[in-house]
DNA sequence: CGGATCGTTGATCAACTTCAACGGTCGTGG
DNA sequence: CCACGACCGTTGAAGTTGATCAACGATCCG
């Protein structure tokens, strides 16, 4: 399963054989229940998680008692509370799969150790990073230009799979609107088709 | 100007003096009038900016032809297109001064060549762009949480003084509201204090 | 001084929420 | 293996939030 690690690592650059235990040492592995948390609320976020099997989902409580879901992590994603974990804050989010998952984990202080002993890994987790501000720029631009119908379809369109794997109230609050909404939405996509 | 750079820099690594001229030959600095674009739309998106004077934002105009704003960037803040910078695809952000600013840049290509000769900015890089995605974690949930009103009361309180510096129909859009509810609400809570 | 730009106002309208109720299905304990 | 409860998706009515459009005033700047 670490292996998996490495093999997301070597995409972006070469590593000597010989430093792949040594680098891998500082990571951790986990095996992640369907709806168990790694990470609860409240508490500092200590670890930074790379998933390597099912997904994961990060989500708040809103004022209502509603948890309001805003990032999955699917395979060779990485996800955290990255405020709490940058700062020492207790987290905002809880972090939680949402099928039988498996995950690659390491802490602050030992991600520090790694990047200190192995400056290279700097450019792995500023790449790494660089594509994670992208992608939220993507997403931003998205949410401001599409209506949620609009929004709804694009999810449908470019993750189609992963929209029959979710339950829908999950990808309801991720689009930002109730799970009623979105079952309106689909009875008129059935009715146009038809 | 590069001073302020490199004083940027030094917040999160230390660089030998020697060095100093050498990292800065790779960067270019430049003088923007305001509505003056830095980057256009549809064009490949080639410098990364980082703001040492004044403020730009960015912007997409949407299918109603209206400009939305999601970024701002104040002095000592990167900006980009990063999906374009990184792709080299056509950027689907404008990005513009709004007051008579100072920026210094550097170009993709420019910047790979630094990272090689300079390793250790990667380290720099790699924390930019980790704030960054925390920041993008902090505004997504924000955005989630409050309501519009709600949004416009958080931003003010966080940043009173900029909230001053630009116009409304900005703030509005950067809100992602029309000027004219912005207007209501503003009305509102004048009522409301007196 | 004159035109363009920006903020405001009010009426109407559309998008989406809220709430309550119902039916199906899945998993768990007996 | 069945029965029960919890959970999930659906439906419909009523209510909010915020958008749209058109018009007007103020201000800024050349």
């Amino acid at each position: 399963m670490l292996e998996k690690l490495i093999e997301h690592i070597k995409k972006f650059l070469p590593i000597a054989e010989e430093d792949v235990p040594v680098v891998l040492s500082f990571f951790q592995e986990a095996t992640v229940k369907k709806k168990e948390n790694v990470q609860e609320a409240d508490k500092v976020c200590k670890q930074h998680y790379f998933v390597t099997k099912g997904c994961l989902r990060m989500f708040f409580v809103n004022e209502k008692g509603i948890e309001q879901t805003t990032y999955f992590a699917l395979e060779n994603w990485w996800i955290t509370d990255y405020l709490s974990f940058q700062t020492g804050q207790p987290a905002e989010y809880t972090i939680q799969a949402i099928e039988p998952s498996e995950v690659i984990s390491i802490s602050a202080e030992k991600q520090e150790a790694l990047l200190q002993q192995f400056p290279q890994m700097e450019r792995y987790f500023r790449i790494i990073f660089q594509r994670s501000t992208a992608a939220a720029q993507r997403r931003l631009k998205l949410l401001y230009q599409l209506t949620r119908e609009e929004l709804y379809l694009a999810f449908s369109k470019q993750y189609p799979e992963f929209v029959q794997r979710i339950p829908q109230y999950l990808l309801a609050s991720f689009l930002g609107f109730t799970p009623e909404y979105l079952s309106e939405l689909r009875k008129k996509m059935v009715l146009k088709q038809v």
